[in-house]
DNA sequence: CGGGTTTGACCGGCGC
DNA sequence: GCGCCGGTCAAACCCG
């Protein structure tokens, strides 16, 4: 509408601190037309301070000096001064991108670590009211301890702390934590005509069988994005309803994920610690008892059983269409007030936009990651929702701007990919 | 030819 | 000890 040469349409996200964050992979001329003949003044000199307010104190002064002082300069070399800055901003974003990597992973291996610490304290405080062991038993139970954290931790975190503290609780039932922590699951029910859901990761099939109670074959999956990862996953159809995948997620990635894996990874680690820190000092969990699943309406929880002999934490997503009516009774704080605004759902944002919404959730409070992840695979599973949500969106996009064309369906929503940027907050349509 | 899938064999835990 | 069952292995196979 603004400009009838290009049909590239974006709009943007507010952060909760009110700076506007940018697209840094499209291509510089596809950010946006600032000068465009038919802009009144005021717009342009607004769409510039938007275009580089990152909230990082990263300004255009050049060009805003150079338009200034040279008012005769050709749009050419304004355009071309701006694009300079907006690399500069671009890469500043990139490397903000890095660091919240690093940051998310070390955010997910913390929580094991403080699942962990946690079962430990509940066995200290248990041991010095009741029990004290003796010293001969202890020097046993510490070598089996040993072996135990090496099996089931990675070297450089849990082992370390299971040997200090070994001394001063039950090895055996330290040990079935650590077996259950290693073995914690997340499972996930979706509706999804696809035999697996997308989820950022890369997976090698290493096995098929014939479950029992169950027409349908479970199959086997294995993290490949780094040699040695521990992440499995099952993969089954429910056997009540054929049209409900299952998927089961098992372990903690030990490699850099993907922005779009980040979800499920986190979602996985964070879920199976929150369980496993309620499961040691309680055999039966409830939405009261593990808080963080009163976020999430259709999670439940299966715990031992003679079926499923290590916790399981179940999200049924099976009613996900319902997500996109409920959006504002989720219980959870941290909807973006530009989202509120519009009526959207953050964690549907995060799906198809994981980049955008995820330094929100991540960074903002206390991550219930498993709701975007859930989400995600709600979403991911269900093409008509998908379509919807597109039309959904694309609604909005018309209604912002006026509705330059409207020939946006399904194919307007921008898939998870890992080169969105991690900061960014725009859609693009083309 | 390399990487992924298929599928029967194998292993270990568990209940009887 | 035996059988059942879930999970994994690995050779054969497939495919781009």
């Amino acid at each position: 509408m603004e400009n009838h040469h290009h049909n590239h349409r974006e709009f943007s996200f507010l952060t909760s601190s009110g700076d506007l964050l940018r697209n840094n992979t499209d291509p510089p001329i596809k950010e946006m037309n600032l000068f465009s003949s038919s802009s009144p003044n005021n717009n342009q000199q607004e769409d510039q301070d938007q275009l580089v307010n990152t909230g990082l104190n990263l300004t255009c002064a050049s060009a805003t000096k150079s338009k200034a002082e040279n008012p005769k300069n050709s749009e050419t070399e304004l355009i071309s001064t701006l694009q300079i800055e907006l690399r500069k901003v671009q890469e500043e974003n990139q490397k903000l991108r890095n660091v919240l990597e690093q940051i998310t992973i070390s955010y997910s291996q913390l929580q094991a670590q403080l699942s962990i610490t946690l079962q430990k304290q509940n066995h200290v405080d248990n041991m010095e009211a009741n029990h004290v062991m003796k010293s001969s038993e202890q020097k046993t139970m510490n070598d089996a301890l040993v072996s135990v954290g090496k099996q089931a931790c990675p070297p450089d975190h849990a082992t370390k702390d299971v040997v200090e503290c070994s001394s001063s609780h039950s090895s055996k039932t330290l040990e079935q934590d650590l077996t259950h922590f290693r073995k914690a699951r997340v499972s996930i029910r979706a509706r999804s005509e696809a035999p697996m859901i997308s989820d950022g990761c890369q997976w090698r099939k290493y096995g098929q069988k014939m479950a029992k109670g169950n027409p349908c074959p479970r199959a086997y999956y294995r993290c490949t994005m780094a040699v040695g990862c521990p992440v499995r996953k099952q993969v089954q159809r429910c056997a009540e309803d054929k049209t409900v995948l299952i998927t089961t997620y098992e372990g903690n990635h030990n490699h850099p994920l993907p922005p779009a894996a980040t979800a499920i990874a986190n979602t996985t680690s964070a879920a199976a610690a929150m369980l496993l820190s309620n499961s040691s000092t309680s055999s039966t969990l409830s939405k009261e008892s593990a808080p963080f699943l009163s976020a999430f309406p259709y999670a439940t929880i299966s715990t031992l059983s003679s079926t499923q002999p290590f916790p399981t934490i179940t999200l049924d997503l099976t009613h996900g269409h319902n997500l996109a009516i409920q959006h504002n009774r989720i219980p959870f704080p941290l909807q973006h007030p530009q989202q509120q605004l519009l009526g959207i759902n953050p964690f549907l944002f995060s799906q198809r936009l994981p980049t955008m919404a995820l330094p929100l959730l991540q960074l903002g409070q206390q991550p219930p990651s498993s709701m975007v992840e859930s989400v995600s695979a709600a979403i991911s599973s269900d093409p008509n929702f998908t379509a919807a949500l597109a039309a959904a969106i694309s609604s909005i996009i018309g209604a912002q701007r006026g509705g330059d064309d409207n020939n946006n369906n399904a194919s307007v929503v921008p898939t998870g990919s890992p080169q969105l940027p991690q900061s960014c907050t725009t859609f693009s349509t083309n």
